[in-house]
RNA sequence: GCCGGGGUGACAGAGCGGCUAAUGUGACCGACUGCAGAUCGGUUUCCUGGGGGUUCGACUCCCUCCCCCGGCACCA
């Protein structure tokens, strides 16, 4: 099934057809790393991930580009308000932000690009601007944008200049000839890391530097371009001007997609209301893949409410997937080659799969894909409960782990170690012998204390089985 | 003010010009169980912000109003 895209610049869905066959390039805006990776972050970068598995799913060779951006004033004030070096603030905290994402299960992004490793083709586009007139020189040899001259402007987020409001988060610089214009390179200012240019000793503006990393992996255009929603104007307007006013070349991105904010009770989550959540923090209390699942059971366009009371509900919701999954692990094994419960379970597997298409082909659809995979699970469930054979079971397992593949979901495994397995199994052992002299105070001893301990034990027809938290 | 997104059951949240308006959580009942858990079956009084319009038929398309969120020139 053709994949359809909400693309942010017609304001409709429209066919994904990448501009070079199967080939698709990529390029999401990424983080300044000036603190801790915080879950709007992770919402952004989680989305974009499954973004980049299904296009590979669905057979795109997918180049993944993502931007850190290395300098920038944020990190200059951290540098004020610490003492620290600007490239120690970034690798510090750039360091968090994979550790963060590869226990999300974020593994999808080909390369990251740092701004200052491109000061090169920065210095070099902002050369060319100003060459042909779209860039001006002022009088602190800071270089800015002159969005008069881009005909495009606005194009992007339906904004007209003259219904703008200048000033109304940002308090506009004086230097500009128009409010609209924004900065390309930046003259430093005392005791700031610069480097050369042209115009002096400075630093790239914010915008520069994702059309110039593109422009050397990807050329003057490209497929997809994903960020969320807030930098949709100025930051991603800015691009596009920049870009077509360099290259000559129009569309400078095929398809513009934003996805929604993380919301806390309501609010835009920010540090200065208090209700902040570093990634890290969520991560001591739940799961990884559990806030994983937490934020694709929402359409990655929409915004998502952050609560503990929503994670805990997300977590049973997952838990009741990821049981199945298990369980058919364990059956799969010790299954006879056929059931009673293979026909209902063959029917479902040959359409899950296709039906999962179609939900995450619809603008990847995560929450519709879910559904369906819930669905699935009863079926599954079911089967196994009538007794399901093995080659059905297999089906089953394959199915799962295809889709498990595109979501990045039931890939973590707490193993313990052989020593602990083993007590387990001992005290499981124990207490099924109590349990068979019907003393069950005994039994329940031994459940009780093991579940204190987060280890669970259900008893089934085929046997105990114990899991932990 | 302007631009964009959105308002669906107790809660979260999909979909679609007609099909029981998904799915999950919660609650209740039943099956299974020594009990529990997991699972399965059922129930949770037909829930689409207000008002118009188009249509044989609107949650879906159009208009209008109200409300919420984001952006408005250095936020993922």
């Amino acid at each position: 099934m053709a994949i359809r895209i909400y693309n942010s610049l017609s304001r409709k869905k429209e066919e994904f057809v990448p501009l070079h066959g199967n080939r698709v390039s990529m390029f999401v805006c990424g983080l300044t790393p000036q603190d801790q990776t915080h879950m709007g972050h992770a919402k952004t970068y989680v989305a974009f991930d499954v973004v980049a598995r299904f296009l590979r799913h669905k057979g795109y060779h997918t180049f993944y580009l993502q931007n850190v951006t290395d300098i920038e004033d944020r990190i200059i004030q951290k540098m004020k308000s610490t003492g620290r070096a600007w490239n120690e603030i970034v690798s510090g905290y750039f360091a968090e932000y994979l550790e963060v994402m590869e226990k999300l299960h974020c593994t999808s992004v080909d390369v990251y690009a740092f701004a200052t490793d491109y000061m090169d083709e920065i210095i070099e586009q902002i050369q060319g601007l100003i060459r042909k007139g779209h860039a001006y020189v002022a009088e602190d040899r800071s270089v800015y944008f002159d969005t008069t001259t881009f005909a495009g402007w606005g194009r992007l987020s339906g904004q007209k200049v003259e219904e703008l409001r200048p000033g109304a988060r940002v308090e506009v610089e004086e230097r500009k000839r128009h409010p609209a214009d924004f900065v390309l390179w930046r003259a430093q200012k005392p005791g700031e890391p610069a480097w050369d240019s042209p115009w002096g000793k400075g630093r790239p503006g914010w915008h520069i530097e994702d059309t110039a990393i593109t422009i050397r992996h990807f050329g003057p255009q490209y497929d997809l371009h994903g960020g969320a929603t807030e930098l949709l104007f100025p930051h991603h307007e800015a691009e596009i001007a920049q870009a077509e006013s360099y290259t000559g070349t129009s569309p400078f991105v095929k398809y513009w997609m934003h996805g929604g904010m993380v919301m806390v009770r309501g609010e835009e989550m920010h540090k200065s209301l208090g209700n902040f959540w570093p990634v890290t923090a969520a991560l001591q209390r739940y799961e990884p893949e559990v806030i994983r699942f937490f934020l694709i059971n929402v359409q990655y366009r929409g915004p998502i409410d952050f609560s503990p009371e929503l994670l805990d509900e997300a977590k049973r919701a997952y838990d009741r997937l990821r049981e199945t999954v298990r369980t058919v692990e364990a059956e799969r094994r010790r299954a006879p080659e056929s059931g009673p419960g293979d026909r209902d379970l063959k029917v479902a597997s040959a359409k899950v799969l296709t039906d999962f298409d179609a939900a995450m082909s619809d603008d990847f659809n995560t929450r519709e894909a879910l559904a369906v995979l819930f669905d699935y699970a009863r079926v599954v469930n079911k089967a196994i409960e009538v007794g399901a054979g093995r080659t059905a079971l297999e089906e089953t397992a394959r199915v799962f782990q295809t889709i498990a593949r595109v979501l990045g979901l039931f890939e973590d495994r707490s193993e313990g170690s052989t020593l602990v397995n083993g007590l387990l199994d001992l005290l499981v052992s124990l207490r099924e012998d109590a349990r068979k002299r019907k003393d069950f105070a005994a039994s329940d001893r031994i459940r009780d204390a093991l579940a204190a301990l987060g280890v669970t034990l259900e008893d089934t027809r085929d046997g105990v089985r114990w899991k932990r938290k």
